[in-house]
DNA sequence: CAATAATTGCGACAGATTTGCAAAAATAAT
DNA sequence: ATTATTTTTGCAAATCTGTCGCAATTATTG
């Protein structure tokens, strides 16, 4: 995995260099991180414009993709880093949870972007309701 | 429409007011907005802060919604104030189409939901790119 | 109209992101 | 391996974004 990073920053003219692996490393945690989480994170070692700077080159380069969490974005790492996958958030406890593409999910995106002449390159599902818990929690009174 | 939006204000006991429609109309615009587009829009008759007020308030009440635009976001009438849609996105001239809900779509979103327990609540399609006018364009060397 | 409650405009602020530049690290060329 | 050259980083300062308190203004109620 690191060498497909090195090899996607060697393409565009750039280096892998300490920075960069680190930034890259903590992304790939599981959960998609906030902005704040990651330069927290990571700020013992390397510093907050750097990681600014880091992130802004990867999505550049399609590396990390950025996913809208309410009023707040977070992180992850882009399908040809991870498993292409999906999110399904809870609007209480704002958990996160990830599922994988839905069957023939692709005809349906592919159609959507062959009826606009568009070439199709990246599509995201985002589908939020209740987890199990926060059903049960009823709300506060 | 401007009458459903009285009455969601009113039923959450708040008021129409010069501002909220100002910025109400602005959002009429066929195309999501920035924050700062919306500000600069209307920064002759509204402070800075009121707009941001308003769009914290609508936002609140289900009357606009963000969506994620590469590093920005962008804002937009909710369903209720605006038929339910999705995005297809240029990843080159970043101009934004909106297309209708595909078929049996939302089986494929409840079935998703269902199984992993979570109460459906809403959901978000975002398809990126290139559209056919940039697909001509070639690169510039 | 008067009284009361909600809303705005403004200026001050706290946090987030960007930028300029010299020092440090990486890459290329002896 | 050592030097020259180019790319990155760290740091501090500057910007931009979004928020807050409070007096003035506008809307709602009787």
């Amino acid at each position: 995995m690191i060498d497909l990073l090195a090899q996607t920053l060697r393409e565009a003219g750039h280096s892998l260099t300490k920075p960069r692996m680190t930034v890259f490393g903590a992304l790939q945690a599981p959960k998609p991180k906030t902005m704040n989480q990651l330069v927290t994170s990571v700020s013992d070692i390397i510093n907050r414009a750097s990681v600014y700077r880091a992130v802004a080159l990867f999505e550049e380069l399609g590396i990390i993709t950025r996913i809208q969490h309410g009023w707040k974005y977070r992180l992850e790492l882009s399908d040809a880093f991870t498993p292409h996958h999906h999110h399904l958030t809870c609007n209480k406890c704002h958990r996160i949870i990830s599922f994988d593409e839905p069957d023939r999910f692709d005809e349906i995106v592919s159609g959507i972007a062959a009826s606009h002449g568009f070439v199709l390159q990246n599509h995201g599902l985002e589908v939020y309701g209740l987890c199990p818990e926060c059903q049960t929690k009823k709300a506060a009174t």
